[in-house]
DNA sequence: AGTCTGACTCTGT
DNA sequence: CACAGAGCCAGAC
């Protein structure tokens, strides 16, 4: 039986699961956690992700399926996002993630279940 | 309790 | 190729 309150929890779990360097979608991360169509969610756990009480999460390292930076409205400050992933050897231009296919990181297929 | 909104995505026109 | 509508569902008001 499952809570929303794990469905947070599973999504901050995954998050912290993508190495560096690699980014996914919110898409996937629904997906892998049985909710496809719930990708809103994942986002919305994010938009809670900076609580203290969920530790770190490597927020900037999911972005939408386009590879676009969707939420770096909601760090800090809008270049945040950028800053943290062209600091793992990640290249970003206009809020787009280069050779977003070659570091996509699929749960699906990496965690393979 | 009803309505609105959103860090998404898919499908149709 | 762009834009619109729908599905999804938890949280804010």
């Amino acid at each position: 039986m499952q809570k929303h309150e794990d469905f947070f929890k599973n999504v901050y779990a995954v998050v912290r699961l993508i190495p560096k360097g690699r980014v996914t979608s919110y898409g996937a991360i629904a997906k892998y956690l049985g909710s496809a169509r719930s990708s809103r969610m994942v986002g919305w756990a994010m938009n809670a992700a900076h609580s203290p009480k969920n530790g770190f999460v490597p927020a900037h390292r999911v972005v939408n399926r386009n590879g676009e930076l969707t939420g770096k409205n909601h760090f800090p400050t809008p270049f945040l996002m950028k800053e943290l992933l062209e600091k793992e050897g990640i290249k970003v231009v206009k809020d787009k993630i280069k050779k977003f296919e070659e570091i996509y990181w699929d749960p699906m297929k990496e965690l393979e279940l």
